[in-house]
DNA sequence: TAGAACTACTGGTACGTACCGGTACGAGGC
DNA sequence: GCCTCGTACCGGTACGTACCAGTAGTTCTA
């Protein structure tokens, strides 16, 4: 194997080109499921790098599941390729991902005061200007969802203005704004779809939906967005890949509970049961 | 501040015991939301350990998204406490962390060989004996969910011995054949219940549920548990919390798309639509 | 007084060294 | 032939140094 030399010179890290660049490599094959990578060791050796700094590669690598290791015995490929573990994905980009082609129709747009449920959840006081974005999602034509979007409007003045059928809020709050949404909260659960959502997203009989509420959060914790969102129950699915956390968690005030959740089952008002 | 001495003594690595104890004070409200901590150089200088390991104990949270950072300002504790994020819980571990009961009733138990299905999902040869256990799972006595879950005989021989009302598989895997669950796939969408489900799980009338699947992992990626479930859905709402990955991903062999999904929707069989 | 320059501090990147305990394997002894 | 021990290598932990760019406050200058 010829390791192209990494480049000291261009503006990304040292650490995170070596990171891209073992992806790119167990991506095509190079490195095949559970074949074994060079030590850390010849790794720093290759490539002229620090352990430390290839250390600091392996480490992303790690934690996202795209390789395993064994004290004494090296560094491994998974057997699955877990892109996706754990990260965040917007309607478009989701369905980009899947080689299809995502439209928005705008239902309606405006904007509104915050009432006291919607401002509680995006930090703020109600009474706010809040930028209000109802859409109806297609994929190829097909209508998949949908979705009211709420967002600050002092965190984002004008936004409407750059809304239309196929930018994604988040890569337009990116580019105009700067704001990166780094977390979400989403929960979702099933139901049976109004007369209005079953005509809107032309379902079948029963009129199976999921009903999907997502928070998102910037890097510093403010809350930038929550939608709301009735998905076909009958096309869609929702998939995500977890892992096993290592923190420990105190719950009752007293109790210490290792290996908290999410990603989890939680139920909504225990009432009438 | 008087920071408790580190005790190298101890089996825990350094920087977990760092960690686990600013996990504790921000828990515990010595650091507030948005609070700065100390400068890693003065943690560093508090708790006589070098700046590395003390980046490496904030790694850890940081990657939780416990904390962020500010180059030139400085490391806050995140307006929210995340401790869930992107980890695997399982039913009974759900239960316990909401303060009630999980009670598991045994609906059927047995050896079965593989069918081509599971075998695939399973990384087994079809035809290899599958544990197969079948339960009605209660929360605090109330019916929530049926699941069957399958596992491949040959890790954990004699594993249906262990079983009973109380102890979880993951419990039984980790103590009895030192097995631990890293990582799981969980897709699941809406539907009706058949009847034996609505009666067994005493729904109301439409009967709309959820169907889960969750494939798990060993660290090495060899699948260790595949689950076949059926949850109320009129009291169970599936939430997890994702995070925006960093990996750029290659899809349709060319295309570089960053921020690839999970924890997202995507479309089963696009069939008749 | 407004703006530029300096300074002190922050987290981010990158380098080096050292030692530990686990793994694999071959050489030597029984 | 089997077991033990030494050796080489592996990842994990922990230490140190150094420099960079971003932030914020003060001080100096035009």
């Amino acid at each position: 194997m010829k390791p192209t030399r990494l480049d000291s010179e261009i503006s990304q890290p040292l650490y995170l080109q070596l990171r891209d660049k073992l992806l790119g490599m167990i991506h095509e094959g190079t490195y095949a499921p559970h074949e074994r990578l060079p030590s850390e060791r010849n790794l720093a050796k290759l490539y002229r790098l620090s352990r430390a700094t290839v250390r600091q590669a392996l480490a992303e690598l790690l934690q996202q599941g795209v390789i395993y290791s064994r004290v004494g015995k090296g560094t491994y490929v998974s057997e699955l390729h877990k892109w996706h573990q754990g990260s965040l994905l917007g309607f478009n980009e989701c369905v980009l991902a899947q080689g299809k082609i995502p439209i928005s129709e705008i239902l309606e747009s405006k904007i509104v005061p915050a009432i006291d449920e919607q401002a509680s959840r995006l930090q703020i006081i109600p009474g706010d200007e809040l930028v209000y974005l109802a859409r109806l999602r297609k994929a190829d034509g097909v209508p998949i969802a949908v979705e009211a979007a709420m967002l600050p409007h002092e965190l984002c003045p004008g936004l409407l203005t750059y809304i239309n059928g196929k930018a994604s809020i988040y890569s337009i709050l990116e580019t105009v704004y700067d704001l990166q949404v780094t977390t979400a909260e989403v929960s979702l659960f099933p139901d049976l779809g109004s007369k209005e959502e079953i005509m809107c997203l032309s379902l079948p009989k029963p009129g199976v939906v999921f009903r999907v509420e997502q928070l998102s959060f910037l890097r510093d914790g403010r809350a930038i967005e929550l939608t709301k969102a009735t998905y076909r129950g009958d096309v869609c699915e929702y998939y995500a890949t977890v892992q096993r956390s290592k923190l420990g968690v105190i719950t009752e005030d007293r109790e210490v509970v290792r290996e908290h959740p999410a990603g989890g089952m939680k139920y909504r008002e225990m009432l009438e049961i």
